[in-house]
DNA sequence: AATTTGCTCAACCGCGATAGG
DNA sequence: CCCTATCGCGGTTGAGCAAAT
């Protein structure tokens, strides 16, 4: 079934040769293309319209970026298509040189097997379910993360990442606060006085938080119980000993340029965000998200999957 | 050396949206 | 409005190649 819009002719399929590569280059490059459908008649092809327009965008127009896809590109595709899923045309709008067929192709062969190998679900950027760990006490299905335990008031976590490019983010807000953080580690503590919410409704508020920033970036990570870590500021629950502690380590933070919006009387930090050590890309999704505000309604955010 | 398997990617297919008569 | 042609997009196919058996 050849297509509709040349099925009365006698159209060559398949793949182009540099013949007609030539002709339909020497053609659109002098008259332009202001009706696919005449291309072929007046370019001497015997092809569709249809095929005349696909071969020029994506392989013959002049401003195609040629090679493979770098690391930066790969990272801009997979914060992208957390966001907006499967738009391949919408994707390569912010890849410069790129067509969607083109991200599509390496979304395909090599991204997807990428995410799960890391244990992802390559369509919702979760965990996949065979990676979640059986003994968990609680298992969120829209996280990333395994829980070793229901998360505790005043009690100390580690978030733990296996992608040693990307540093865990240190912009869990509440109801956590930061401890430390290094390339392969976060510690933070849930602070119990800033927000009420049942444990567990806390424990997926927190993952979900987490789960936002990570899964972007493709690394799985995992959260464990550190209350009982001797080096652990949080690892007594006294009261007093913990508030001063928490003084002295609000001081080293902001001595490492931490920015906090408010430090409470009782020594709790409300983090207001502090981006600097990570490698989320936050001007490319503003952007993105502005690109679709202009050529969309806005009840259209309501189908975004951004819940930050 | 012959065959099978897996991968990549250009091209095709079909559908919804849009434009124009 | 309705109809038809065209465009643009996302899903899918299959030719061509390389690696594995």
């Amino acid at each position: 079934m050849g297509h509709r819009c040349c099925s009365k002719q006698k159209i060559k399929r398949g793949l182009w040769s540099p013949e007609e590569d030539d002709k339909l280059v020497t053609y659109i490059t002098t008259h332009g293309h202001k009706s696919w459908s005449s291309v072929p008649k007046f370019a001497g092809l015997q092809r569709c319209g249809k095929s005349c327009r696909l071969r020029w965008t994506n392989y013959l127009r002049p401003d195609l970026k040629r090679g493979s896809f770098t690391a930066e590109e790969e990272h801009i595709i997979i914060d992208i298509h957390r966001i907006l899923g499967n738009r391949w045309a919408q994707i390569a709008k912010h890849l410069p040189g790129r067509t969607d067929n083109e991200v599509k192709n390496f979304w395909n062969s090599c991204i997807k097997k990428k995410l799960i190998s890391q244990g992802l679900d390559p369509q919702t950027h979760n965990l996949l379910s065979s990676h979640k760990r059986n003994n968990s006490s609680y298992q969120n299905s829209n996280s990333i993360f395994i829980l070793s335990s229901q998360m505790q008031p005043n009690a100390n976590y580690l978030v733990e990442t296996t992608n040693q490019t990307f540093s865990p983010p240190n912009i869990i807000q509440t109801p956590s606060t930061i401890v430390s953080t290094n390339q392969y580690q976060t510690s933070f503590n849930v602070i119990s006085n800033q927000i009420c919410v049942p444990e567990q409704e806390q424990t997926q508020i927190l993952s979900e938080n987490i789960s936002n920033i990570c899964s972007s970036s493709g690394l799985v990570t995992t959260v464990v119980e550190m209350s009982k870590n001797e080096n652990s500021i949080w690892g007594s629950r006294d009261e007093e000993g913990t508030q001063a502690q928490v003084m002295k380590e609000k001081e080293k933070m902001c001595e490492k340029g931490m920015d906090f919006s408010e430090i409470n009387e009782k020594g709790d930090i409300e983090m207001n965000g502090c981006f600097e050590n990570s490698k989320f890309d936050f001007g490319l999704l503003e952007s993105v998200l502005n690109s679709e505000f202009i050529s969309h309604d806005l009840d259209y955010m309501d189908e975004l999957a951004w819940n930050f």
